[in-house]
DNA sequence: TCGCGAATTCACGAACTCTTCAATTACAGC
DNA sequence: GCTGTAATTGAAGAGTTCGTGAATTCGCGA
């Protein structure tokens, strides 16, 4: 591999960090899906979206396909779940780490002020 | 929850997104480690990293202990290395499937020209 | 208290990403 | 061939992130 892997890993997370492209993601888990319905369940500008779903494309973690003249995007790998899910553990930890925290600072408020 | 959901996904995300993220949290997988030998494992500025090691603290995935004049780096919760795993395995997929479809667009030309 | 090494913070220019609007391509129906 | 709709592409400005070097903080030991 040309490319280290750890970078490779990088350019993968930073494609994922947008929050159309993630719902576009989540939104593909269910099955493949036309440019329309996607517009309609994420609002958000046409030529906005087909940016977000261009980075998608390139970086091939989605498929387009023309019928006729809509577009239908699917998932090109299975296992996006996976990595969805994997996601959502470790942010649910982390925000209640961070509300522990709070509630650590709301206390020692308390106690100083 | 104020933030939407998928938004505090893409900032997690986004928050992965640089190579030396990366290699600090894979590093941290094995362990604790002090900055001293992020330092020389990753071979960087020490304030390149301590740059992305704030931004990794402030969101909350590692914490910060000193001990003595040294600074001590932890993961904050457990399964990172199942998020790592996740995102491996869809890399390769990835990769693969872009080698396929390099493959197919080889032999598209040779067929073509 | 002074100096030293470890780590962080600050400041700034370069590079990148995001959003928006206008222009363009691709197709279906007349 | 036109017209209209679906989707994409291009370009520009605003905002962010990155990397570097200088300055700063923190704690240890002489």
């Amino acid at each position: 591999m040309q490319v280290p892997l750890y970078q490779a890993k990088a350019e993968f997370f930073r494609m994922l960090g947008h929050p159309v492209r993630i719902r576009v993601l989540e939104l593909l888990q269910d099955g493949p899906m036309p440019v329309r319905d996607l517009l309609v369940a994420i609002e958000v500008e046409p030529s906005n979206l087909s940016q977000q779903l261009a980075v998608l494309r390139r970086s091939g973690i989605v498929t387009a396909t023309r019928d006729g003249s809509t577009v239908v995007y699917a998932l090109a790998g299975g296992d996006v779940a996976e990595l969805m899910r994997a996601a959502r553990r470790i942010l649910t930890e982390m925000l209640a780490g961070q509300e522990g925290l709070l509630a650590q600072l709301r206390d020692a408020e308390a106690g100083s002020g």
